[in-house]
DNA sequence: CTCTTGCGTAACCATTGAGTTACCTATTGT
DNA sequence: ACAATAGGTAACTCAATGGTTACGCAAGAG
C-alpha cells in the first residue's frame, strides 16, 4: 500500500531539509551534527528531521544518548516514478508541444 | 546560469499543481478548461499558474481573450540532476549504508 | 548520587500560502 | 456601441510552516 507517503514531495521542499539529506549521504549523524553545520537552532533542525522522518527519508536509531539519523532514499523512488511521466516530454524534445500548439493555433 | 529556479522544488509540492501539470500534459489548455476540473475556484488556479509559470513549469500564450497554458518540463530536469545524487543509493541497494554504520559505531 | 550532555517537545511568534469574493480590463459577438 | 466572456489582481481570512526560547528527561561521566 501506499499510504499517504506523497509528503515526500513536501518534505523536499524545503532548501534546509534538502540539505540535510545532502549531508546524510556522507553516513547518518547525530542531531548535533548536523545541526552544527546550518545557522539554525538545533530545535529547528530537529523539527526538520521529524518532517524527514515522517516522510520515511530518513531513519531514526538510538544509540545511548545519541540519535543517529540516516538517509533511506527509498521514498526518493515515488518521486522518480512521477518524473517518469514527464520524462518522455524532454526525451521527446518538445516538439510535439510544437506541433501541439500549431493544431491549436489554426487561423482562418 | 541556474538564477534561482529551485522553487522548482516548491512548485511542485502542492498536490493541485501537480495534478494541473498532469493535465497539460494531454495539451495546452486555457485557464478555464483547467479550473472546470478543480473544486477549487478560478483565481486559485491562476495563483497556481503563476507559480507554476514563475518556476517556468508552464508557458502562457495569449490567444485573443483565452490565455493558453503549456506544459514546458525542461525544469524538471533540474529535479531529475538532483535526484541523480540519490539514485545511487537505491541502485547500490543500502548496502554502503549499512557498511557506514558499522565503520561509525566501532564499539571498542 | 549529582552534573553534564543530547535531544525531543511545548509555547509562542512571524511569515507564507492557499483559498475566497469583489472588481477591472481586454477581447469577441451582436 | 454594448453585452458577454476570459482571466488577472486586490484585499482579506485562516491554516500551515519555519524559526525561536524555555523546559524536561534520559543516558553517560565524575
Amino acid at each position: 500500500m501506499v499510504t499517504q507517503e506523497s509528503n515526500v514531495f513536501q518534505a523536499i521542499a524545503d532548501p534546509t531539509r534538502r540539505a540535510i539529506l545532502d549531508r546524510l549521504r556522507g553516513g547518518g549523524q547525530a542531531v548535533n551534527e548536523i545541526a552544527g553545520r546550518f545557522d539554525v537552532s538545533r530545535p529547528a533542525i530537529s523539527k526538520h528531521l521529524r518532517v524527514l522522518h515522517e516522510a520515511r527519508l530518513v531513519t531514526e536509531e538510538r544509540d545511548g544518548r545519541n540519535r543517529i539519523y540516516r538517509l533511506n532514499p527509498e521514498p526518493l523512488r515515488e518521486l522518480d516514478r512521477w518524473l517518469d511521466d514527464y520524462r518522455r516530454f524532454w526525451t521527446l524534445n518538445l516538439l510535439n508541444l510544437k506541433k501541439h500548439v500549431e493544431s491549436k493555433g489554426k487561423k482562418p
